[in-house]
RNA sequence: GCCCCUGUGGCGGAAUUGGUAGACGCGCUCGACUCAAAAUCGAGUUCCGCAAGGAGUGCCCGUUCGACUCGGGCCAGGGGCACCA
């Protein structure tokens, strides 16, 4: 054997035998059990660094494990392919998209084979392949037919200058972050999925799904938005009409002081027709920007209609109707009523405009008379100055309310969801066309399914701003599938969270004429672990488990929940460094910077990313140190969901690792007769080891394996010992696979470590048969002994009370009591 | 503003149900090997103290024989949502 491993050698010749041998292929016919391991499919952008490579690293220790476990393993690999980034390159540098985002694929895809996965590339796609976006049109059909697709008018980031609509992050202070220009609001007709129908169990599904971050879950529930309250009508005075409001808090109906509807409202519409005063107002606050920041520092603004409402419960009580500036149109019914007493932002504007502030809620009936002031109160407390609800507590309030309401026929408690309509259309070329044609006569036709795919246009120019497919000449004009007539093509495509709510279907299985077949589907869905960064725990998560269930109510796939297991892990951060003008250095520009005496100022410890130059590729690692010092050291140190610093003594200490293991399984010594301790400690890692992977503590199943390591290093030439190493290659064969394979095929066995099971651990060395006690003094550690497992309380007690320490301690006076924990501790109290 | 999470050596972090705090790694110190270096090996490394001993898991209280772990109140850092009625 080579006294040191060589990775460069190697890590491609055992890459080359796992892809010619088909070894991770998986097989749909296996008698095996199941296991499906994802990570999130990456976007082609460029290249990949070491913080994307931990995560695939981890799905990958995973399904390595598993296959050893005798499971089939079903770990795919693809590319959602399309998006933004691909047009900009498009724009900037006068490729074509399609071009741009293959070329990304064929270079990161070289990139993830350096890494030895354990992928089955035989079921790689891209989402822009028509192979994949043609059955996603088809399910868009299915939706569409199902009722489950509609359009609607939505106002949306209009860009006038590139004559486009920008999502909310694109819009810098108000501006388009391409042209510059000030962004318009603007209404367009657009598509929507009907995620709100699927409100009520998307968040009580959450429920079953245990083996997901809580803090997930919470985020959804909290996305998801379910609020219980009250909807109910003030009758305008002088007529029949009404206003409809929402309340979650229908117990303070007697603080009302007015009624507010949004600027979008169609009563304020209305009145805006007749009165150009009004109609100004509504554009004063349509001018506002959307951004976060500026609806946090909008002053209230209201303007009093004139116009009247009776309160419910009071027909003589008459109330003023405003247009509010803060009212939404898309929450609840878009008009509330008022109570400053209790509510922060009706206490602000019943302060401008002077409107009443009455005290309905108070710390007892004593209080009913203390003012208001400074801020509104909305804790807790018993009804006061509400007539028949004089002293009941909010909740029972609350009931009353509702109760009277629906008895009296005014109104009826609600459920209202935060969760909004999925708006799908997007006016952009790179994206799945949406299959759709418009015709005079017929309307919104859905193309057949024979007519699938519409394909993307190649001859495409971006040269104009707008979207390049409703210029093209002529691929938007088309028959209607319907009546035959001259129609045109929707020329939107889909939002690219469409293409990647499905793709973990496809993986499963890729038949060429229908989307899945719905038995292999079946056979490896749910994915059993799924991993991927936080910044998805609500989108791309909640349309993904919307989009499996809309398939069960269609009747195509029995599945609720498409991923069983979730994991979020952290990132990989690095040290960033900049010049003395405050550029972002490179870190070999830094090192240069430095020995040529410039200044050079390290800056914080942050996430890769290109703009700060603080990105480490995993080509340079790989060829210096391999890829397995690159696995392990993205496995050792940081628990997985936290982030990791990278650091050059980081990889040099997995490095070293590896060439430890090499050496250990290099220098086996001849031996013979066991080593009792060795196999102890050998089988009470192989158990710690699989819960650690199961878990995926990797960073605890790394330090198992250092513990292992040192062990056997300490323990003289052995039968127990030889087998020690051998069963440790294969405790690391998941994680740092191409040393293990090297080693196992040096030590003569024939065949691959990743077909040898996982080892059992035996439970009768998990045990050990003699144990330390702690001998402690009021809490105090004070001395330890050594004792049989399992010896009396009655012995340990007097082991304890003589303790030359205890005696010393308790200077001659009695114990007022002993504690015994059995093969743990003596506590004795003085 | 509302909701949530996290605070342990010089650093990353371990610690079943409350039961020996600091496993393991990095770094550092000393030593061995070497002409020398790299690599490797050995010893040490929470703090104060020569030692005996004492203190110690963000801070303050509490429960307990015993608290990193449980309860209450603060402080700091991070995340999510946000004119959501």
């Amino acid at each position: 054997m080579a006294s040191r491993f060589n990775p460069l050698k190697a890590d491609a010749h055992w890459q080359k035998v796992w892809d010619e041998g088909g070894t991770f292929r998986a097989r749909d016919d296996s008698a095996r059990p199941k296991s499906y391991v994802l990570e999130m499919f990456p976007y082609p952008s460029g290249r990949i660094h070491v913080g994307h490579a931990r995560n695939y690293v981890m799905g990958d220790v995973l399904a390595r494990y598993k296959r050893m476990k005798g499971f089939e393993v079903l770990h795919p690999m693809g590319w959602d392919a399309f998006g933004m980034p691909a047009e900009n390159a498009a724009i900037e540098r006068k490729v074509h998209p399609g071009e741009w985002t293959r070329a990304n694929i064929d270079a990161m895809r070289g990139q993830l084979k350096l890494l030895g996965l354990a992928l089955d590339w035989s079921r790689e796609f891209a989402t822009c392949d028509p192979a994949y976006y043609g059955h996603e049109q088809a399910l868009f059909v299915d939706l569409f037919e199902a009722g489950l697709v509609y359009r609607k008018d939505s106002e949306v980031n209009w860009d006038p200058v590139d004559m486009t609509v920008l999502a909310n992050e694109q819009v810098i202070d108000g501006c388009g972050w391409r042209s510059g220009a000030p962004v318009e609001r603007r209404k367009l007709t657009q598509w929507f999925l009907k995620i709100t129908d699927f409100a009520d169990e998307l968040l009580e599904g959450l429920a079953d799904l245990d083996q997901w971050p809580d803090k997930v879950r919470l985020m959804q529930e909290n996305w998801i938005g379910r609020s219980r309250g009250m909807k109910f009508r003030f009758a305008l005075a002088g007529g029949d009409e009404s206003v409809e409001v929402f309340t979650t808090r229908p117990d303070t109906i007697f603080g009302a002081s007015f009624v507010a509807v949004s600027p979008d409202h169609p009563l304020a519409l209305g009145l805006g027709k007749g009165d150009a005063k009004i109609a100004d107002f509504i554009a004063l606050c349509k001018r506002g920007g959307t951004t976060a920041a500026e609806l946090e520092t909008a002053e209230k603004l209201g303007f009093d209609t004139g116009l009247k409402v009776a309160h419910p419960l009071d027909p003589t009580w008459e109330l003023p109707v405003y247009i509010a500036n803060f009212v939404l149109m898309d929450y609840g019914t878009g008009a509330i009523f008022g109570v400053p007493g209790h509510d922060q932002r009706d206490f602000e504007f019943a302060t401008k405009y002077g409107l009443p502030i009455r005290r309905v809620v108070a710390a007892g009936p004593e209080d009913a008379d203390k003012p208001i002031t400074g801020e509104a109160e909305s804790g807790e407390g018993v009804l006061v100055n509400s007539r028949f609800l004089d002293g009941m507590d909010v909740e029972s309030a609350k009931a009353a309310v509702i109760a009277r309401a629906e008895a009296e026929g005014w109104g009826e408690g609600t459920i209202v969801w935060r969760l909004r309509d999925w708006g799908v259309s997007r006016q952009r070329y790179w994206g799945t066309p949406i299959p759709i044609v418009h015709c005079q006569a017929c309307g919104a036709v859905p193309l057949p399914k024979d007519q699938l795919p519409v394909v993307l246009p190649e001859d495409i120019d971006f040269e104009a701003p707008g979207n390049p497919l409703d210029r093209h000449p002529t691929w938007k004009h088309v028959p209607c599938p319907a009546c035959g007539g001259a129609a045109l093509r929707e020329t939107d495509t889909l939002d690219t969270f469409v293409d990647s709510s499905w793709y973990f279907i496809r993986f499963a299985s890729q038949p060429a004429d229908r989307p899945f077949d719905r038995a292999v589907a079946e056979r490896w869905l749910p994915v059993d672990q799924y991993i991927g960064g936080v910044e998805h725990a609500i989108l791309h998560l909640l349309y993904a488990r919307f989009w499996t269930r809309a398939l069960r109510r269609l009747g195509m796939l029995d599945l609720a929940e498409p991923f069983q297991g979730l994991f979020t892990q952290g990132m990989v951060t690095h040290l960033t460094h900049r010049d003395a003008d405050g550029n972002w250095l490179l870190p070999e520009e830094a090192e240069a910077a430095k020995a040529a005496g410039e200044a050079v100022v390290a800056g914080r410890i942050e996430k890769m990313s290109k703009s700060k130059k603080n990105v480490i590729p995993p080509e340079p690692i790989v060829e210096q140190y391999g890829a397995d010092a690159l696995r392990w050291f993205l496995l050792s140190d940081s628990p997985p969901e936290r982030d990791l610093q990278w650091t050059d003594a980081g990889i040099e200490g997995a490095w070293r690792f590896v060439q430890r293991l090499w050496r250990l399984a290099s220098a086996e010594e001849r031996g013979e007769g066991e080593d009792e301790a060795l196999d102890r400690k050998l089988h009470q890692t192989i158990a710690a080891m699989g819960a650690n992977i199961e878990a995926l503590a990797f960073n605890k199943a790394v330090a198992n394996i250092y513990e292992l390591a040192n062990a056997i290093e300490k323990a003289a030439p052995s039968a127990s010992r030889i087998a020690a190493i051998r069963t440790m290659l294969r405790l690391v064969a998941p994680m740092v696979p191409h040393v293990a394979e090297e080693a196992w095929a040096a030590l003569g066995h024939n065949g691959l470590i990743a077909d040898v099971p996982w080892p059992e651990a035996d439970p009768t060395l998990l045990v050990e048969d003699e144990v330390t006690i702690a001998i402690q003094v009021n809490g105090k550690l004070r001395d330890t002994v050594r004792a049989p497992k399992g010896a009396a309380r009655e012995k340990l007690e007097a082991m304890a009370v003589e303790n030359e320490n205890v005696r010393r301690i308790l200077a001659g006076a009695a114990p007022r009591k002993v504690i015994v924990v059995p093969d743990r501790l003596v506590n004795v109290v003085a």
